[in-house]
RNA sequence: GCGUCCGUAGCUCAAUUGGAUAGAGCGUCGGCCUCCGGAGCCGAAGGUUGUGGGUUCGAGCCCCGCCGGACGCACCA
């Protein structure tokens, strides 16, 4: 199903064809900012005059002499050479019928399916999940629903820190501080806690920082003690990663560690040397891009050992080999953008035909402007501001709502705590930093989850009083100006979806969601749809009906779940 | 020093990738409930888009120079 701003285009070649002027230039056509310049417009005659070094208005005029616009709307000049759209209500109404007969409401399968990895949240082995990384997370997450459904074939991969030097004084730590009945109650504390010992004990004797390292070596040849304590850890924080995971909905295809990779380093390593890529420098195996930078890629340590640069080297490799990926997509924070571009250059230069791209963001500042920390300093626990996030929740529904039986109160309070949480992220920008405030995601008015989460329960309730279910093979007709408002941005879905992927910005959705809602309390105030004459009831409840079902579909995408009530 | 990202209303943020008179929310001021969930709607005030140049029909967006900030620059990930 074609889009509206593509029946244009195709309407424009159409004319500019029949008055000799066909062009292989793309023609943008886009919605109106102000509604005085029409519904659409579209710029093809100033570009064309460019051109052609002639007038864009007379071009214009020209253009619109041979368009058929009769079955649409209308058309005219307007400006410097632009041309406006204006659709007629019954060229609306027929394409929400249309619409409304869609499961995915007009949003076409791409014709170009590509295998695309996406590589997000990324947690540490043996560290707690942290504010650090809910953006990721939330941003991967969203992305891979939004890929997926316009049709490409997306694998998400957890890459999980699962190994390096910091084991060498968790194992030590293990062995000589451990408390094993904190294991029981809180693993991973415990494992901060041995690992922090260690450090500290570390500092002051240096037998103990040798120790520590004799430990990393030991578990680097593969003995089988320090292994089994290794393999441990891995399963006690996998463990508490999943609780976050489920409390967030969240789900991967695969979660291969660095660790995964490990017996392909040595031969990724050899390749790169015999290919001539590689070179020895002070002890190291490095490769050099001076183009994008005067320091090297470490492919391998002086000591030997392999640093992340060599796995992810490997796990490109993999990728592209073993799942056939076209595009692999890191969802990680902006600092380490040089890497990915070292990366990704190394990447190619191996010769992997595949569209690497860093999909990078800023963080998280507390109220202070500075990077979010608890009071003693440490970063905040994701599983405690995610449990902290629904408890807030919870009081505002049982002040709001205090019919809702327990169990609804508990699951209506999930969708909101951790609905505000991803959405506060999802609607901003991702390269802002942006300032972490309760009051604000939280809020019943603006921008918010729990805004268009109501948006969506207000509607769903007139279905509710209903005294019976109203067949939908009903066709619309829409006659009010605020019918029609809604209807148009309800057309402009399948325009605003694939526009996300294009610089990977979620929040364009968010924002379309925002504004879809805002237009639909415009119609609730003005157009009653239940006390209204059956035929304009019966268009109104049809349009309640698409109008929920998208935002249900919009906000889904975006990883955020809708209560009937709250 | 080099590199990357950023600077928009009092505050928090947008701006369909170069389109018309830069938009929301919060806060401020003023209206709207015999009506489907007022958790709403309508309106007003608020801007030299850090700054100076350039490119063109047209710049918040592209190019160059300053000012201010965040981050990154050899064996941590």
């Amino acid at each position: 199903m074609a889009t509206v701003a593509e029946i244009l285009q195709g309407r424009l070649q159409d004319a500019l064809r029949a008055s000799d002027l066909a062009s292989d230039e793309p023609l943008q056509t886009a919605p109106t900012a102000d509604p005085r310049h029409g519904d659409y417009q579209t710029n093809a005659a100033m570009v064309l005059g460019k051109k052609l070094k002639q007038n864009p208005r007379t071009l214009a005029g020209l253009i619109l002499a041979h368009l058929s616009m009769s079955d649409i709307g209308a058309a005219e000049v307007a400006g410097p050479g632009f041309i406006n759209f204006r659709l007629s209500p019954d060229f609306i109404s027929r394409r929400l019928n249309q619409l409304a007969l869609d499961e995915r409401i007009g949003v076409e399968r791409t014709d170009k399916p590509r295998t695309v990895v996406i590589d997000f949240s990324s947690p540490n082995i043996a560290k707690p999940m942290h504010v650090g990384h809910i953006r990721s997370t939330v941003l991967g997450d969203a992305l891979a629903n939004i890929t997926r459904f316009l049709g490409h074939n997306v694998i998400t991969d957890n890459h999980i820190g699962d190994w390096g030097t910091q084991f060498g004084k968790v194992i030590y730590g293990w062995k000589h501080f451990l408390r094993s009945e904190n294991l029981n109650s809180d693993p991973v504390t415990e494992l901060v806690r041995i690992y922090r010992e260690a450090d500290a004990a570390a500092q002051k004797d240096f037998g103990i920082l040798e120790g520590c390292r004799q430990e990393l070596v030991k578990l680097q040849q593969g003995e089988k003690e320090n292994r089994r304590i290794w393999q441990q850890c891995v399963d006690l924080s996998t463990e508490e990663f999943a609780k976050i995971y489920d409390l967030l909905g969240i789900r991967f295809d695969y979660q291969l560690g660095e660790s995964f990779y490990n017996p392909e380093l040595p031969r990724v390593v050899q390749e790169l040397l015999e290919r001539g890529l590689a070179e020895v420098s002070d002890g190291a195996v490095v490769v050099w891009d001076r183009a994008l930078s005067e320091d090297p890629f470490i492919i391998r340590k002086s000591d030997g050992g392999y640093g992340y640069a060599t796995t992810d080297t490997a796990t490109i490799e993999y990728r592209v080999k073993h799942w056939g990926a076209e595009a692999i997509w890191y969802v990680v924070g902006a600092p380490q953008h040089l890497h990915f571009q070292q990366l990704f250059s190394l990447g190619h230069r191996l010769g992997y035909e595949v569209d690497l791209q860093h999909i990078a963001f800023g963080s998280i500042l507390g109220e202070d402007r500075r990077l979010m920390r608890t009071r003693s300093g440490d970063s905040v626990p994701l599983r405690a501001l995610l449990e902290e996030a629904v408890q807030r929740a919870t009081a505002i529904v049982a002040e709001k709502n205090p019919d809702l039986s327990e169990q609804e109160r508990l699951s209506v309070s999930r969708m909101v705590g951790i609905g505000a949480v991803k959405y506060s992220e999802l609607s901003q920008h991702r390269m802002t930093d942006y300032i972490f405030s309760w009051e604000k995601m939280l809020s019943l008015h603006g921008n918010t989850a729990p805004y268009l989460q109501n948006a969506y329960v207000r509607c769903r309730s007139i279905f509710r009083k209903l005294p019976a279910p109203v067949s939908a093979t009903t066709s619309m007709t829409l006659r009010e100006e605020a019918e029609l408002d809604l209807a148009k941005k309800i057309l402009q879905f399948p325009e605003v979806l694939p526009a996300v992927l294009d610089g990977f910005k979620p929040n364009i959705l968010a924002s379309y969601l925002y504004d879809l809602s805002a237009q639909f309390h415009g119609f609730y105030e003005s157009c009653p749809v239940l006390s209204a004459a059956t035929e304009v009831r019966e268009t109104r409840l049809m349009l309640c009906d698409i109008f929920s079902r998208l935002l249900r579909t919009g906000l889904n995408l975006l990883g955020i779940e809708l209560p009937e009530k709250m």
